[in-house]
This record gives C-alpha cells, structure tokens and sequence, in this order.
DNA sequence: CACGCATGCGCCCTCTGCTGGCACTCA
DNA sequence: ATGAGTGCCAGCAGAGGGCGCATGCGTG
C-alpha cells in the first residue's frame, strides 16, 4: 500500500510494503535511480518505433540505462556487505521471493528472475562488444534502426511490413505473429494465463502481472522525478507527472479555450459543453458529470454526514474546505484587535466579537444625534443620517432615481421595477448566459445551478466589456488578480488559495507576529476544556483536536495553553458548560440547524409537501423531504460508504 | 520462433480542492 | 423588508493509481 504523506505541493511520498509493517520490509524508493524524462510533445496514436537515432528515443534508452546502471551498482554493493536496496531484497520477505513475484506459475520454468533481467540487459547504445572489440553497425534502410546483429535487422525489418498473415477467428483483426494473436485471443475467451503469487487477480500477458505486482505489491517504482522525488511504476506516468512542472497542456477543447495535460481530463471537461451527464443519482435521479460529485451527492442522502467540527468553536462543517474557511475567517486573530461597537470592549477575533456582542442583546445603541431614531446596526443609522444630511447615494440603475437609504431603493424597486430585470450586474451576467444556454428541464438540470456554472466559467474567462460592467463591484484578488463577484468569494479565495495550507491551528497563530515560539503557535485551549468536559460538544472537539494533534504530529505535551488567548478561553467555556444562552449562539444554531436537517426536520416542511418541481425549492430541500417521507435512512450503499 | 519484458496510449477511477451561488439566520 | 454573514452543495479541474491492449526488442 503507497501511503502518500505529501500536500500537492511538494509531492513527497512514502511508499511502504503493504505485506508486512515492519520498517525493514519497506521497499525504499528513495534510493530508487532518478532518472529525468524530458517532457514530450503530444504524439499520434500508437506506439512509436524505437528509433536509437532520434533524440527523443535516444532520451528513453538513457533513462533506461541510467536505471540499469544504478542495479548494477547496487550488485556491487551487495558484494561489499553494504546494507543498499539490492541486499534488503534478499532480506526482505517479500523481496526474498522477489525471485517469484515474476513466476507465472506454468511457465515458471522459462521465467527469468528481475535481477536477473536487469543486470543482464544490454548497453543498447554500445557498440562495443563485452571483449572490447568494436562490432559493425548494421543499419536499416527504412529507419535509423541500428543493430550489430543481422538476425535482428532481418527480423527489424519484418516491423516495416504491413503483412499480418494470423487472422484473428472472433473479430477483424490480423497480427503479425502468433504470440501477438494468441495474446490478443485471449482477451477475446477472456484467457487470462498469467496469474499473480500475491492475489486473485490474473492477466492475459506477463507484461500485465509484472506491472500489476509492482503497482501492488513489491510498490517498485523506478522512474522517480528529480524535481519533486515523486516515484511511478510507469515511464509514461512520470511523462504525465512532469507535465505538472511544466505546466504543458497538449490537448486543447475545441469549443472553449481550455486546455488539458491528458486526454481524459479533457473527455471529462467536454461534457461542460455537451451536456452530458452521466452519472445518476439513484434516490432522486439527478444527474451528475463527474462520479465523485454523484458521490458527495450520495451523502447528502445519508443520515450520517461526514462532520468537520470546529476546534475553537461548537460549528460543525460539512466539509474541510468549509471547515478550514471558517476558522480562518472566524478565528483568525486580527492584526488590530477588533473593538466592540457597544462598548469598546477588544477582541482578538470575531468570533470572540460575536459572542461578546450577545451580551448586549435587546441594547440599540444606534441612535441618531439629531432625533429620536435609534437603529440595530451601523448602516441603517448611517442611511438614516443619509436623510439629515440630505445625500442621495443610492440610484436605480434603471430609472436613475436617487435614494438616502438602501431600504428605500429596494423598496422602489420593488414597486416599479419588479417584472424588469434585476439591474444587479450579478443577475445581468446571469440573465446574458440564459439566454445562451439550453433548457435547464432537457438537461435535467436545476436552472439556479446551471446559471451558477455558468456564471462561474464567464467570470473564469471575462475581459473587456464584460470587466468594465464589474467594475464598481472589484472584487479583485490582489496576489493572483482573479475577479470575483462578492467579496466573500474573494475572501474564500483568498483564505483557500493564498493563505499557507496548514493546519488551522497554525493558520490561526502565524497571521500575527504576536507569538514567537512555535510551540505556542500551535496551542489552543484544550487544557483549558479538559478541565471543563461538561458537554458533548467539548468531548467532540476534543476528539477533533486530538486527531488533527495526530495528523500533525503534535504531542499532547505540547499542547499548552497560550496564555495570551485566555481572553477567549472564557468564552468557549461558557459554551461547553451547557449554560442557558446555549441556544442563543449563532454557531450553537448552526448545528442545531444541521442536527435539524439530518433528523429529517426542516422549517416550513408543510409547505413543500405538494411539491411539483416548480415550486423554487432547493434540490437540497427536496432530497431532505424525500427522505423524511420514508422516515428512514434509504436503502443503498452503492458507493460502499457503509464500508 | 517463443518468450519475457519494457513501453506507449487510452481509459476509468478516486481523491482532493477551489469556486459560485442558494438557503437560511440574524440584526 | 432588507442586507450581511455563513453553512451547504453542485460544478469542475488537478493529480495520481491501476489496468487493458498493442507493439518493439533482447534473449534463448
């Protein structure tokens, strides 16, 4: 089993022996020859023939004697007592019977041993013989095909001809030689010879199962890229790794301007365009273009959900990503400490500041110098101002009127403009891509999220005039310069692409200079709730953070309270201790919301009851009622979630 | 010539993460 | 009634694992 311990970034992996834990049994990849492949350009279909000449083919042999080399290296080694890759082999149980991995059974007795094979492959690019003599080129007429033997250009030659005499007797297709037709044969009768010493699986040629066991088993992988030490099985995998360093993407969609670094990247990305949708839900038959969004569909079906708690708070997310947003956005401590409006109060975060400001709940401290108006929030004291001072921000894009307060546009527009286009440059796109994409029902598609992928890939590629129409709203990356459509999507993205991806511990700590010890960066209170396990919810967090301590490698010694967040540890106490504002928590609601939706409970559920599809209801909804119906966890596992 | 093996190309799958927008809550 | 905030979910691309099949070539 490969067990990857690396982000994407650096693509570091760590390949352990799947038959047996123990260290010494570890196939060491690490010292496995690092060979360097030239990315290559897109080739026509078809294997190409192995020209020594040509400089690409020239690169293959290369890499491939690199790696011969470093065997016979490691035989000397061996020979020398030292403890190298070739020698844990003879140790190692499974590279004990590494002699066997490549017995096919039957044909055992023909079967050569790996090393044996390596170390005994020819310097194809010598043309000097193993006495010394120098040996006569012979060269094909066709090609730039070289050998020293004429046997092998007699036989070369044979690769020019187009004459297959071995028919096949199931289909069309004619072979050059008998073992060519018996192979191809056998995926006709299902013939599969070759049979694998560790597992069930067979093939229908030796190629197969050597490929198979070490995908599976031995975990040898000899092509390694020299830049990152990601190691494959495949020479062509490298190939399709490196076009991640270089960033080359040959195969172009001819409809848009994307551009994909392999063929099935590309087929996916193509049913953007065709509209295919493959994969089907089976509970509420809508469909899907991708299997795994079939798949995180299936979940929401589920009564058990995979749950993201927050460490620092009662929330729980559905996802990571969610989960890691949230606490950058919610918990991050604040270069200037953020001031409670009623009271002055400072708080590192604005959590802290939420929670804070339930203590002032029923306070309206909004009020107006001038009268008697007093308001919930800033703004609406601000728009109120708006009318002493006599100041008409807000226009109606469509008649141009003015208004003081943001209430009063809506308002007009309500009454007046209420059959017109909204004139928001966010419903402007989306009604300009309406008009340009098919019927949402042919496509068995919702209409909101057919617009919303839309939008998403108009926003992807605008320029010019579309820009010019988003400028009073620019939302504009600073670092990368993406454009968005609300500053929350940039604040997302920039918490998500920009910030550093580790844990959120860290993320917490490491956007100040407050903290300088390392250690304490990576502290929160949980001395402090192990001192208070008065609630579920602390024991969940708890837990939590103790699997993100392990993801981490954190121990609990070094898990301390830093002394300079207690101002928020009281808080969380408050929470776990179960008090009687427990309900009154905003975050508190959010899980009371989502325990809420996964009992199948849901506000205004009445109301959805006669539903006939065009009622506006969320497909969330629905699948929540069409649960809630059956009152019952539905009956499938086809993705083998249930384990 | 048969065999063993390396390799290329294609295909499918899974996991992961980012993004846009809906839906909901609250002030 | 409204706007802001935010959880949830679908859309979709990046990356890698694994296998099917075909072809080329060294060796016995």
């Amino acid at each position: 089993m490969a067990t990857r311990t690396s982000t994407r970034s650096t693509k570091a992996v760590k390949f352990v022996d799947s038959t047996n834990d123990d260290d010494e049994h570890e196939f060491d990849t690490s010292e496995a020859p690092i060979i360097k492949v030239e990315p290559k350009k897109a080739k026509p279909r078809g294997r190409p023939r192995r020209n020594r000449s040509s400089n690409d083919d020239d690169e293959e042999w290369d890499a491939g004697n690199e790696h011969i080399e470093n065997d016979d290296e490691e035989d000397e080694e061996v020979s020398e007592g030292d403890e190298d890759v070739t020698k844990k082999f003879k140790t190692n149980p499974v590279n004990r019977s590494i002699d066997s991995v490549y017995d096919f059974g039957e044909m055992s007795g023909t079967a050569r041993k790996w090393t044996k094979t390596t170390t005994q492959t020819p310097q194809r690019n010598s043309t000097v013989s193993d006495t010394g003599k120098s040996m006569e080129k012979l060269m094909c007429s066709y090609c730039n095909y070289t050998t020293t033997k004429k046997y092998l250009l007699q036989r070369h030659l044979k690769s020019h001809s187009t004459e297959r005499p071995h028919k096949c007797a199931y289909c069309d297709r004619s072979f050059k030689t008998t073992i060519q037709l018996t192979n191809h044969v056998n995926t006709h009768l299902g013939v599969k010879p070759f049979q694998c010493k560790f597992c069930s699986f067979s093939f229908t040629t030796s190629g197969e199962l050597i490929r198979h066991v070490r995908y599976k088993h031995t975990l040898e992988k000899p092509h390694r890229c020299e830049e990152c030490g990601y190691a494959t099985v495949e020479l062509s995998k490298l190939r399709r790794h490196i076009r991640t360093h270089t960033g080359e993407k040959p195969y172009a969609c001819p409809h848009c301007s994307y551009c994909s670094p392999d063929t099935f990247k590309l087929k996916r990305h193509l049913r953007v365009h065709t509209g295919e949708r493959p994969y089907q839900c089976t509970i509420c038959n809508f469909r899907f273009t991708q299997s795994n969004s079939l798949k995180a569909h299936m979940l929401t079906h589920q009564a058990e959900k995979p749950s993201f708690p927050c460490s620092y708070c009662p929330s729980v997310m559905a996802r990571k990503s969610d989960l890691r947003y949230h606490i950058g956005k919610q918990h991050a401590r604040q270069s200037e400490p953020l001031s409670c409006n009623k009271c002055d109060e400072d708080f590192p975060d604005k959590y802290s500041l939420r929670m804070h400001g339930k203590t002032h709940k029923g306070q309206t401290i909004h009020s107006c110098n001038h009268c008697e108006f007093s308001a919930n929030t800033s703004q609406q004291l601000e728009d109120h101002m708006n009318k002493h001072r006599g100041t008409r921000p807000f226009q109606c894009s469509e008649c141009g009127l003015m208004f003081a307060a943001r209430a009063d546009l809506r308002a007009h527009v309500t009454r007046t403009h209420r059959n017109a286009a909204t004139p928001t440059t966010t419903t402007t796109t989306a009604a300009t891509l309406s008009a340009a994409m098919n019927s949402p029902i042919a496509m068995n598609r919702r209409p909101q999220r057919r617009a919303a992928s839309l939008q998403h890939r108009y926003i992807g590629v605008s320029s010019g005039a579309e820009d010019e129409e988003h400028q009073e709203d620019d939302y504009r990356c600073p670092i990368c310069h993406r454009q968005f459509t609300s500053a929350r999507l940039l604040d997302r993205h920039t918490y998500a692409v920009h910030e550093p991806k580790q844990d959120s511990y860290d993320n917490r700590d490491y956007q100040t200079n407050e903290i300088e010890d390392e250690d304490d960066v990576r502290d929160y209170a949980d001395d402090e709730l192990e001192e208070k396990p008065k609630a579920n919810i602390n024991i969940k967090n708890e837990m939590h953070a103790n699997q993100l301590k392990l993801e981490d490698g954190i121990t609990d010694d070094e898990q301390g309270l830093d002394e300079e967040e207690l101002d928020l540890a009281p808080i969380v106490e408050d929470i776990i201790d179960g008090d009687d504002d427990f309900e009154q928590i905003p975050t508190i609601k959010s899980i009371s919301s989502a325990g809420r939706k996964q009992l199948g409970i849901i506000r205004k559920f009445d109301e959805i009851e006669n539903d006939d599809d065009d009622d506006g209801l969320s497909h969330k909804r629905k699948c929540i009622i069409n649960r809630d119906e059956h009152d019952e966890k539905p009956d499938f596992d086809v993705f083998g979630f249930n384990g």
